[in-house]
DNA sequence: TAGATTGTTAATCGATTAACAATC
DNA sequence: TAGATTGTTAATCGATTAACAATC
């Protein structure tokens, strides 16, 4: 399914910078540039040149030319390519609060293949309008829809005292991965991928940096 | 400054779990529970139990008991302290939009140990405005304040398009740390420290997990 | 050619995990 | 005591970085 060179594989920490390197080229593209060398993309993002380079090969079937560097449109599209922003990821999301409803009108997501398909709250005033033309449903409609759209994908928002409960609503729903926004631990089978947008775990690094300083 | 046992230093990964552990044992506490093992934790938390308990050790001088555990409000009093949760970390924020003042209504980053003392923009509908009681104000006066109030810590909600020279204000306005929100890359002065909370990167990981499955 | 840059191999670094004696 | 659990040492794993020959 994900096209990588042979044997090789493309590690999460890998994945993970794929995004930045997308939104540089992107900006050095509409710059007007058209070559770019490892080594500047390095210092640009602080980064390793030897790791961008071994980044950019697991990714894409481009490869650069001493002297030259990269050509960025070809960089864009293998890239773009590799992590499906093509075939855009339908999700949906729980919870129309301050967060919730932030993220369903964030357009951004929609560059990066994210899709959001519905909307659940419990608020009925909530309950039949939309957001961002996503339609807010409410939370005993979920199964089905989830089922009749095959959406493998969901957003939790909702207040932390509700977010187990969300969670466990989803696994029943058929949802494989879900994306925590709640600052609370879940509890989840296995099989199930969970991504916790900590922001906790954010601010306690960034705070302890400056604590060190002093 | 940051306690820690002798020699030993806790890494960025062991830190950045930190914040998981201390919402856990509160769940544990409020729930009565006076004692929990290593290996339970890890259990519910999907972790190593051995892991768990190195972190433990770093952090606190509490040291656990054979076939008991460790004492729940030991943990939580040690691991807040070592983070500073007390000694409460100034920010100011930039960019009062949708997510701006989401950040600014979250009355969860107390907790955390942050304090916002002022926001910025430029609309002038907003400026002189009050969000959750902070202050908005225009960002021509963030120079004066940040020094007034030795503010070591911005963080970024502003539109990408404007995230870099908010940046620049930021850090000549005396700013060590900059947690950026924006989709856009910064070029930083190297002792800036830099956490950009990267959506994209997130929805990476969890898209290619969930592509991999199929 | 001379010099910048690539791509690969080997070394290093850091974090996680396995094994196990010590302890209550 | 028997059994669960701790804390430490050593092994493993994975990711980053250094070194360098190949290339344009």
């Amino acid at each position: 399914m994900i096209e990588c060179k042979e044997g090789a594989y493309a590690s999460r920490a890998t994945i993970a910078r794929l995004p930045m390197y997308l939104r540089y080229l992107k900006e050095k593209e509409a710059a007007g540039e058209e070559n770019v060398s490892s080594t500047l993309m390095a210092e640009d993002m602080r980064l390793n040149a030897v790791q961008v380079r071994k980044d950019l090969a697991l990714v894409s079937s481009v490869s650069g030319r001493p002297k030259l560097g990269f050509k960025i449109k070809e960089l864009i599209f293998g890239i773009e390519n590799f992590l499906g922003f093509n075939n855009t990821n339908d999700a949906l999301l729980a919870g129309v609060g301050g967060l919730g409803s932030t993220l369903l009108s964030y357009e951004g997501f929609k560059k990066y293949g994210l899709n959001i398909v519905a909307a659940f709250d419990v608020n009925p005033r909530l309950i039949g309008s939309k957001i961002n033309n996503i339609p807010v449903l409410g939370v005993n409609s979920m199964g089905a829809l989830a089922q009749k759209l095959n959406v493998k994908m969901g957003i939790i928002t909702v207040p932390k005292e509700h977010a187990q409960e969300i969670a466990d609503l989803m696994v029943q729903s058929g949802i494989k991965a879900i994306w925590n926004f709640a600052p609370t631990h879940l509890s989840l089978p296995a099989e199930i991928v969970l991504k916790n947008e900590d922001l906790a775990a954010s601010l306690a690094v960034l705070s302890q940096h400056i604590a060190k300083r002093n």
